[in-house]
DNA sequence: AACGATACCTGACTAAAGTCAGACATCATG
DNA sequence: CATGATGTCTGACTTTAGTCAGGTATCGTT
């Protein structure tokens, strides 16, 4: 009962009737969940028959009729790929368009539904993202963006913030030495963003300088994904840039209220060494040699 | 992105393709899902053929052919029930008992893998809890139990716990006045849990006096259950069985430590009296005439 | 131009799930 | 003990999902 594998697969019982739950609302629009999937496939962006195959891991044959199911309806047209024939594309026709955005509104008249009858939304958010996060672990794709991205924004946004939470005289990020985009785009350094499906949740930057060694910068991890040891994942990642582009020498500033951050650097062959710089907020400082 | 709605539509996707996964390890063992559900409903105690299909919504003839081949294996037998002919029982034969081993041994390693890769274990399963306490909440059942019940002592547990937390002087039961057990079951009084599947996530005491009162105590909500509104639950049907007890004046303490009870007391119509007992842990007394 | 590789399609099949009407025994009730 | 209700079972059926072996057109490469 009270076990931590107990509590696991009461979490599992409740869930797979949730799932059930949904799938039959999405019976009630009179087409076999098979083809409701596709449909939903190419209603969220996926135009490559190949490509929404295997997302959803089925046989070409089967595959193909459900295509032809949907073309039947009128909800999906294809056509040839443009820069090969052999491939097909598919996409939503206007009538489509209506049924997917019917198929929408019920995944999300049921999403409102969760978080309307809890009185305390971020706690129930805040564990549904750890436990996506968990879940999706090995799926969690760690991709080079712009760091004026949306995506590299947010994430910039959410470090800042618990900065400011962590850091006893709160942090500005207009006193701190604030990178310039442009050095941590390739070919002087990158910024790397740590997706789980559609949600960034953490992030790393190289930064170019020229006194002959880059820095790391904004090494972040959303809480719902802490434990998963994707810090280390993202200092790998951006080792790994920095080697590409030819750095042979990296550093860090970083602060002692942030212990579990140094305990990852130092658990990652850096050095502390000292001061490099004089903004405000670190006391302490690494290097690392590539 | 970032919308409420969006996130529990990345913890749906994240949580379907978990349970499909146990899904096909589950046919692993050489057996449709259908008849898998309904050798693992027997094992888990559900004997009643009528109950079994009304927990698996299945078709009366569809469970009658998935029994039929569970019996061809061997693995179930079914008899006339006692008392009504008509309906029939199913237990499991001794291989049937090795099967079902089999599919726990299964969904015990799915959880445990679940939880070896994550380095902070507690978040991860009060985030389940969380969860599966909010999908499960209409079926919440609140049951009158024996203070000494296992389910009864855990919630006692935890609720001591939780005041050695929030108390400044922590808190130790033997300097409370610890109701004798005697005093919470019927007719004195009784005892309630709230029991979400397995798992018990709430309880209430009516404690019977000499005194021309009975008392509410050790009210209490699991963490992950808070937000439902289960206090309110718990001590409506707390109220429900004084006045069944003919009870018609009801009082109890509290600390201003606990402001969220203080809260809830008012809203159902208490009003704060003076202290009316020498316990050293309460500084806020109530009551209710019903 | 010829080759094997690839992307998709079709036909033929099976297994699983689910539906429905009716049969049968048993029960509760007057 | 007749009657209608209940619980289970059987037979006959459909739908959905999934598999597999070719088949066709196209691609990249030599």
């Amino acid at each position: 009962m009270l076990d931590p594998v107990s509590r696991v697969r009461r979490f599992n019982r409740a869930v797979t009737s949730a799932v059930g739950a949904l799938d039959s609302s999405f019976l009630g629009r009179g087409r076999p969940l098979g083809a409701a999937r596709v449909l939903n496939a190419i209603g969220h962006g996926r135009s490559d028959v190949a490509e929404i195959r295997d997302y959803l891991g089925l046989d070409s044959g089967l595959m193909s009729r459900l295509l032809r199911s949907l073309e039947d309806e009128g909800l999906v047209e294809t056509e040839a790929h443009q820069d090969d024939a052999r491939r097909r594309v598919a996409r939503l026709t206007r009538t489509g368009r209506r049924e997917f955005a019917a198929y929408e509104a019920l995944s999300n008249t049921q999403a409102e539904g969760l978080l309307a009858q809890h009185s305390q939304r971020e706690a129930l958010l805040a564990a549904m993202d750890l436990i996506a996060s968990a879940l999706t672990r090995e799926r969690v794709a760690l991709e080079e963006m712009d760091p004026r991205s949306e995506q590299a924004r947010y994430c910039l946004g959410e470090y800042y913030a618990e900065l400011g939470r962590r850091f006893k005289q709160g942090f500005d990020v207009s006193l701190s030495r604030d990178p310039d985009a442009k050095d941590m785009r390739r070919p002087r350094g990158c910024f790397i963003v740590a997706m789980s499906d559609t949600l960034p949740i953490g992030c790393v930057g190289l930064k170019g300088t020229d006194h002959g060694y880059a820095e790391i910068k904004r090494l972040w991890v959303a809480p719902a994904a802490r434990g998963l040891r994707l810090g280390r994942r993202l200092m790998d990642a951006a080792e790994r840039a920095a080697r590409e582009l030819g750095i042979t020498l990296l550093r860090l500033d970083t602060n002692s209220a942030l212990p579990e951050a140094a305990q990852l650097y130092r658990s990652m062959g850096w050095r502390e060494i000292p001061r490099f710089n004089d903004d405000p907020y670190p006391d302490l400082f690494f290097e690392k040699r590539l």
